[in-house]
DNA sequence: CATAGTAATGAATACGTAACCATTTTAATC
DNA sequence: GATTAAAATGGTTACGTATTCATTACTATG
């Protein structure tokens, strides 16, 4: 490995030189800065960036814990955030959380020497929320948002859930059905109050409606499904708290022989990149803006690196995109 | 910041006694480790990994350059790729590598202690390969090699491309188009070699079919789209070098009103786990394995992190999967 | 030509850890 | 209790860079 120091050497000057002609080559000399070039070519020499990140205590590392990328609103979060990070000189390291392994990627996460951390898999209650700060570690979490209500970027999780219901409603669905995922994430929790609160306006008695929470698994939505099937009266229109949801209950009821929206109508929520395309044409409800909101999460988090200013309450307005899962009911 | 140092004068030890507590506490005893162990619970400490990366020459980090997630291949290898290394320690740098900003990523990927390099966007006759080699920096390819042959794991592309051709033949198609990509990245080489072979061998004449090939942008497909839709002789069969094509294709297709495969018969190659999705349903050739090319390549770099063995020239073997996006030939 | 001021360079040090080698402490055996 | 071997601990250094401070080399001004 050559180091500055041979480059020092090989040119005939000092170490010191040579970090100055590859940081502030303003303050050198032509003469000088063109000898420490070429020994640097000849060398073949690159700069260490963990001696620097040692010294200079930044590592220029963003740590992203996405959810997993079978989830396609992730697919399009993680594009994003990636992409501009690394337009801004960041590199990002990047863990899949789920359930089981986010304990653990966790501590591997606090352990490493991060810039910022970007993540969205935090509970509404989450004990994690603290440690971060205590840490004093920079982050931001994109969609969900903690109880503490700071640091975070989302969408209007309530109105989307409201948009839903009214949305069904026009169309002249009132058997409904709401397929969620748990409540302990505010998305989950948000999207469903808005449902209801909506269906309540409407004079839709709730409690009589089939409501799932799953873990938004493939087996646990599979088996609401079947459930949903099985159902005396079964729902004309089939609620789902997320594009996910809705786009695994499709391949569901098609893989069953059902028709969309022939025998059941389908919407979500996210308005993913994958919802637009015409085999799958889904009926959602997503971001008025047409950034992402990992973008959106990602530029703030950047912009607090810079200012140290730690008050990030973004919540993004929605609005319905009507595509072909969904039709005016026919009696 | 708390270092060893701090952590050691609480414990009333040495600095080098608390770095044997966290890596060898076999060779220290009970009362000392307790008393370290308290200090470090009480200082809150959490070792530098910068640090221990400097002195150790190794980061446990490396780096994967994937091709964008819009394409579904690389959501699969993606989440292949990022959690096995996470499962064995190592932290995943990722960047999306895209025409335009590939030479900025390998620029800033090789001034970056990485202890390894994962990419799939390498060419048949790329310079990197050579670079990387004389920076003695483990690497390996997936999905793509290089004219070396050496470092990749792959699937039998040729075969891969022959199946195409007599599936749609054995359909009673003889009317087919081929929509590739450039000719410079062994998979489409070697796909639309395969296929052509497989066509001559089945006495197709093959220099009045049309063949495009694209840059796999959506804008490009979507040319090419229309200009068949155009032809005075319009296929039955649209063969697409990759899934991502031929789904991209499948929503032009639906977008225009025409029916699959009624209209056309579509049909890929990587069995991308979208293609699975009852909306898509894509008939498509892939690996016979149930294993994803993402893990086979991961893995196969990790053990020769282990055993400096230089040598990974793996080509798996394919086989049809026969789904709804074909059907015989109706005249 | 002297002098002050500035530009250019270098020497020494810090960053926080692991590793090497030396030293002290403990245990074991006679 | 003496001797020896082994176990446990500590002192020092290296990793490769940026930074601080000191020093030397220039330039300009009168």
């Amino acid at each position: 490995m050559v180091s500055s120091k041979d480059v020092a050497k090989h040119a005939g000057v000092s170490q010191t030189t040579v970090s100055r002609v590859l940081n502030t080559p303003e303050l050198v000399t032509k003469k000088t800065l063109e000898k420490v070039l070429n020994a640097i070519e000849e060398l073949n020499y690159i700069p260490n960036d963990i001696a620097r990140s040692l010294v200079q205590k930044k590592t220029g590392v963003i740590t992203l814990i996405s959810g997993p990328l079978h989830n396609p609103f992730f697919v399009d979060t993680t594009t994003a955030i990636v992409n501009y990070a690394n337009e801004n000189g960041y590199k990002i390291n990047v863990y899949f959380g789920t359930e089981d392994n986010l304990h653990t990627i966790y501590n591997s996460v606090l352990e490493s020497k991060t810039d910022a951390i970007i993540l969205s898999s935090i509970l509404y209650d989450d004990p994690l929320y603290d440690k971060l700060e205590k840490l004093n570690i920079p982050f931001i979490t994109f969609n969900r948002k903690h109880k503490k209500d700071n640091h975070y970027v989302e969408i209007d999780n309530e109105h989307a859930g409201r948009i839903v219901a009214e949305t069904m409603y026009s169309l002249g669905h009132t058997d409904l059905c709401w397929i969620g995922g748990p409540q302990t994430m505010s998305t989950f929790y948000g999207r469903h109050k808005g449902f209801c609160a909506a269906l309540h306006n409407l004079g839709i008695a709730t409690d009589k409606l089939p409501f799932y929470f799953t873990d938004t698994s493939k087996a646990e939505i599979k088996a609401v499904f079947e459930m949903i099937v099985s159902l005396d009266k079964r729902p004309t229109a089939i609620c789902a708290a997320t594009d996910a949801i809705a786009i695994e209950v499709m391949s569901l009821c098609l893989e069953k022989g059902f028709r969309i929206p022939e025998d059941f109508n389908i919407i979500g929520i996210d308005n993913v990149e994958l919802s637009r395309h015409h085999s799958i044409n889904l009926t959602t409800v997503g971001m008025k803006s047409e950034k992402n909101l990992g973008s959106l999460a990602i530029a703030q988090l950047l912009e607090t690196l810079k200012e140290e200013n730690a008050c990030i309450r973004q919540t993004e307005s929605v609005k319905l995109f009507l595509r072909n899962t969904t039709s005016k009911k026919v009696d």
